[in-house]
RNA sequence: GCCGGAGUGGCGGAAUUGGCAGACGCGCGGGAUUCAAAAUCCCGUCUGGGCAACCAGGUGAGGGUUCGAGUCCCUCCUCCGGCACCA
């Protein structure tokens, strides 16, 4: 790093001393100490605002200068939030349990509670050498027993509590919820009383008068005990998860590769189904999704979350196996003898059907075949026995294959015909029944029905194995427009075969395009006008639904019903359903009830949010406060015996006794503390769960407890909880956009729905800060070159100092192995916490990513200096000779209310840097000035002291005042000192700028008109020409069409 | 592949959200100060043409809407983030 030479004067800008005298000040006087409602010098008649930084995992390598973004930008705000009146919480703690440590501990042996507890030490003391403004006395760290009691608290309040659907409710925030999650005991006593049943499905039945209703008491203790288990919040099934047997553990996807091997070490892989422990979150999908609306939330983070829960609507439709049912008089008529149907067939009670979930009911007489999933229950029944050999072959592929491989569109499809075939309700027809691995277990019901001509991946399989396409939808006059439009602009090589084919179909445009050639790949205007002729569109719909093949691809858009009931038998049950004609939201309400009357279907919704698998084979994370007793059974923990703290252990690596064995039982390192595991309640033998949860489960609950961190007896006291909450900004990685959000959403929801906590959601408002890049070389052979071996050779040259081969130079996320992380310790301390503040926040929007640039940075030094220099004589060290206490000139004084109102409108935004620009102009008006006026100089100082606060106290001081300026009020500005008496206005004729005029600032359109047609240039540029229009924006342009 | 975001001088970026493209900083060039240097201060700095006033072009590419497009629409290219056990 170049040294920025210093003076050596006696009044120099000194940092060093002065970061480290203020830094001591604030931590002796407490002066970011925030107090709690009840406590002593609590003022609760001040606003609050609580702001907070996403909490870091403390991971060895220490902060880079990555972190510290986000978090200067919350320290500004707060600054300026205290400074504005309010009561702030601003917090900092760490995400301590975590991979790394463990992953350490595995190979060095030492405990991830040494590792994480050092860790922590060096990112406290670099988080305070930026001089933040946090109250430290509230520090958390996840993985203290006195923190991870509170979050399996909460786990056991999640096995405790069952979700009651149809619970309407208004909660302590005024806010009415339909859904709740309730105690479970609260259920048992419903059922006891004989209130509720269950139904031979082991589902809740509300209605006393149901007829398959069981009484709770005809229940056996076993019975009753699956039935509450299955609906616990927190329950046990079985997943499949990544099984690595020669590191004897569990993996990531991303710690597995294309070819089903570890990253690590390159072992093989094997997916198989693992008990795990699953949150019920996806009983909150509605929840999650609709009060998304009420949070000022950035609207891409918005979109994030809905698309992951993934709502859709449309119909669950039956699909009766060929071989166990036939259509006899238009009713259905079971061929398994076994099968005694009592009652009418409905939906609930058809056997040996597929159900399949779709959006597109509309489509269902294009259904030509149907996949199930190779996971699916139905595979090995249904399989005849000369395909049984190629299912189970392809079966046993798929489930090697992660979710992501299996959907992605670049592979080529692939699937086997199981020889089995299906009727489809709405025509009869026999359709085969195919096992493909692009259907997945996990969304919607596992099986679809096939619609070739609507859906590309369906078209795509369908061509590959020659199975019939038929068009049941004809696109309508827009959405064929809308890809004439395409082809116009862009006819290249892909689209040149849709041109031929539009050719053939309409002999005028094959006209047009022979007189007017494409030039290069325009088409030519006269082809472009055939095309959009609205009889030349109507062709081209009725083409696609006669050749569907021939366009190349499925039509997936909405438009109208064609085909439909077609021409295969219709000798169904019930009245036959005929959509043809129909708009597609019109065809798909007709066909509904159309399959709910016949018994073979209903309106359905999905979401592809899944449950969220909460159990980790590993060692440093919470455990389960749970007990597993001999017969399978499940109990919590009493409260009373909180925490369940981790074994001691002195290895942690996991065990591999069986590299081969695909089939040995994952164990976790927890299964190896004997003594630890086994539990005796009242002569009883238990074992402890042997899992931990994943770091999710700490970060998902710490804002709460930063509120009251040292409360023995609950997560957080309820006065305090009540006046805190919810958090008004929260900023950190938009990596965190999905998972992290969500999930402390839904963590949320639970303890409001159990009466916890006072709101609905946690996070007011989000703000989601950018990364910090880094510049990387590397030359001709890839290799990776360090910065300090690199120069700089003229603009965008880069040589290899050594032996002048030249590198590239690329951007990319900061990384040991790219040789491109930067230290903020070195960054300090060269020009101090100011400087590097200053700098980050300077750099670009916040939320964007942007590179480090060490070049960059003496800029804010420089800026920072000459700041001092306003203020402060340099020979002396006493306060300037300009400094005055006379009233200020009025360019001075505008020049404060500028600055003013460009400060405040910018940090309220989150215009960090633009707010550091203004500072920079502010700077540049006043050091020409022989004369500074105290009454400018002083506010510019409380303006500054949000970005650079050392220095602003250290200024504020020196000006005479005694205390802290972190309290002071923050200077008002008046608008009409903000703004200039007059303003330039351009003057364009025909959108071009020909003359700029001055007017008055609150000149009306009028008299700026008038001002622009009298200037010479205008005159001119008019001469011979007949003005057609004025369009005038008041303040900013003139704009004289003329021709 | 799917979802989300971004492409503006030599570099980081700005642009009252459809109204003067390039604020501010870095770098670079020139000057003042100095015995000299550092530091500091002042001036210049999108590109091409012109001595100049000025003219022409210009916000990843191509098209469109509009009096007017960096900003809106369509097609495409490149880069970044997420994809459920990295955090």
């Amino acid at each position: 790093m170049a040294d920025i030479k210093q003076s050596d004067k006696p009044g120099r800008y000194d940092f060093t001393a002065i970061e480290a005298r203020w830094q001591r000040y604030w931590e002796e006087n407490a002066t970011f100490r925030s107090l709690n409602p009840g406590e002593p010098g609590a003022d609760t008649t001040k606003p609050k605002f609580y702001i907070l930084d996403m909490f870091p995992y403390p991971s060895g390598a220490g902060l880079h200068v990555g972190h510290p973004l986000g978090y200067c930008a919350t320290d500004i705000i707060a600054r300026y939030k205290r400074m504005r009146g309010f009561n702030v919480l601003h917090p900092m703690g760490f995400d301590s349990f975590g991979l790394p440590a463990e992953q350490y501990a595995i190979e060095t042996n030492v405990h991830p509670a040494v590792t994480t507890g050092k860790n922590i030490e060096i990112y406290r003391r670099q988080l305070k050498m930026f001089g933040f403004s946090y109250d430290w006395a509230r520090e958390v760290a996840t993985s203290d027993p006195g923190y991870y009691k509170f979050t399996q608290w909460m786990f056991a309040r999640m096995f405790t509590s069952w979700y009651d659907e149809e619970c309407n409710w208004t909660g302590p925030d005024g806010k009415e919820n339909r859904g709740r999650a309730r105690p479970i005991e609260e259920l048992v006593a419903a059922l006891e009383s004989g209130r509720w049943g269950v139904d031979p499905a082991l589902q809740l039945v509300r209605k006393p008068e149901a007829s398959d209703r069981r009484m709770w008491s005809d229940l056996s203790p076993g019975e009753q005990g699956e039935f509450i288990d299955s609906q616990r919040l927190a329950y046990l099934a079985d997943v499949m998860v990544n099984w690595c047997p020669a590191l004897g553990t569990v993996l990531a996807n991303e710690e597995v590769d294309n070819d089903g091997r570890s990253d690590r070490g390159g072992h093989p892989v094997f997916r198989r189904p693992l008990r795990q422990w699953m949150l019920r979150i996806t009983r909150y999908s509605e929840r999650l999704l609709e009060d998304l609306d009420q949070l000022e939330w950035p609207e891409p983070i918005k979109i994030m979350q809905r698309n992951w829960v993934g709502k859709s609507t449309g119909g669950e439709v039956l699909f009766p196996l060929a071989d166990k049912w036939t259509i006899e008089n238009g009713r259905w008529k079971c061929l398994d003898p076994d099968v005694k149907l009592e009652g009418p067939l409905s939906y609930q009670n058809f056997p040996h059907a597929i159900r399949v979930y779709t959006t597109r009911t509309d489509t269902l007489f294009g259904a030509t075949y149907m996949v199930i999933a190779p996971e699916h229950e139905l595979v090995e029944q249904i399989t005849t026995d000369d395909q049984r050999s190629t299912v189970e072959e392809y079966v046993a592929a798929a489930r090697q294959r992660s979710d992501l491989d299996r959907t992605a569109d670049t592979k080529e499809k692939t699937g086997v015909f199981t020889g089995a075939y299906a009727i489809n309700p709405v025509n009869g027809q026999r359709i085969p029944i195919w096992v493909a691995d692009y259907v997945l277990m996990g969304y919607g019901t596992g099986a679809i029905m096939a619609v070739p001509s609507g859906d590309t991946r369906d078209f795509e399989f369908a061509c590959k194995f020659d199975i019939p396409i038929i068009t049941v939808v004809k696109p309508t006059g827009d959405s064929v427009e809308s890809r004439i439009s395409a082809l116009a602009c862009r006819p290249d090589s892909q689209s040149a075969a849709i041109l031929a084919r539009l050719g053939q179909v309409c002999p005028e445009l094959a006209k047009s395009l022979a007189k007017h050639p494409p030039q290069g790949d325009m088409l030519a205007d006269e082809s472009v006008r055939v095309l959009r002729d609205k009889s030349c569109i109507e062709l081209l719909a009725d083409d696609y639904v006669k050749n569907p093949i021939a366009w190349g691809e499925a039509f997936t858009g909405e438009g109208q019903s064609v085909n439909s009931p077609g021409t295969a038998q219709v000798n169904v049950p019930g009245k036959v359903c005929v959509l043809d004609g129909l708009p597609t939201a019109q065809a798909k309400t007709t066909i509904t009830d159309w399959l709910e009357a016949n018994g073979v279907g209903h309106p359905a919704i999905n979401y592809k949010l899944r449950d969220w698998i909460f159990s980790r084979q590993k060692y440093w994370g919470e455990p389960f406060p749970i007990l597993h007793s001999e017969d399978g059974g499940t109990i919590a923990v009493g409260d009373d015996e909180l925490p369940v703290e981790l074994p001691e252990m002195t290895d942690f690596k996991p065990t591999s006794s069986c590299p081969e064995g695909a089939d040995e039982l994952p164990e976790p390192p927890l299964g190896r503390a004997k003594e630890w595991l086994s539990v005796d309640r009242g002569g009883q033998q238990y074992r402890r769960d042997m899992n931990t949860m994943p770091q999710w489960a700490g970060s998902c609950w710490y804002y709460l407890r930063f509120i009251d961190p040292h409360n023995e007896a609950s997560f957080c006291g309820p006065e305090a909880e009540k006046y805190w909450m919810p958090v008004d900004l929260y900023v950190g990685g938009a990596e965190h956009a999905v998972l992290h959000l969500l999930y402390a959403r839904f963590w949320h929801k639970v303890l409001y729905d159990l009466g916890h906590v006072s709101t609905g959601e946690p996070f007011q408002k989000l703000f989601n800060q950018g990364m910090i890049q880094g510049f990387a070389y590397r030359n001709e052979r890839g290799l990776v070159i360090g910065p300090d071996e690199v120069d700089e050779r003229g603009e965008g040259d880069y040589v290899l100092k050594s032996t002048g081969e030249s590198v590239a130079r690329v951007i990319a996320k900061m990384s040991k192995s790219l040789k491109n992380v930067v230290n903020p310790d070195e960054v300090i301390a060269h020009y101090g916490a100011d400087t590097f503040r200053l700098y980050e926040m300077y750099m670009g929007p916040l939320e964007a990513a942007k590179p480090w640039n060490t070049r960059d940075v003496p800029g804010l030094f420089k800026l920072c200096q000459r700041i001092w220099r306003l203020i402060v004589d340099e020979q002396t060290g006493g306060v300037s000779p300009a400094l005055t206490d006379e009233e200020p000139t009025e360019d001075a004084l505008r020049g404060l209310h500028k600055t003013a109102k460009r400060i405040t409108e910018d940090l309220e935004q989150l215009k960090l840097n633009t707010a550091i620009a203004a500072l920079f102009d502010f700077v540049n008006l006043m050091t020409p000035l022989a004369k500074r006026s105290r009454a400018v100089i002083e506010p510019f100082v409380l303006l500054l002291s949000p970005f650079a606060p050392h220095l602003a106290e250290e200024l504020w001081q020196r000006l005479g005042h005694r205390t802290t300026l972190a309290y002071e009020e923050w200077p008002t500005y008046d608008p009409r000192l903000a703004r200039d008496d007059e303003v330039e206005i351009a003057v364009q004729i025909q959108g071009k700028i020909k003359a700029r005029l001055i007017v008055a600032a609150d000149a009306d359109e009028e008299a700026i008109k008038e001002a622009a047609m009298v200037e010479d240039r205008v005159i001119q540029a008019l001469a011979g020409k007949t003005v057609r229009k004025v369009i005038v924006v008041k303040g900013r342009l003139v704009n004289i069409v003329a021709n």
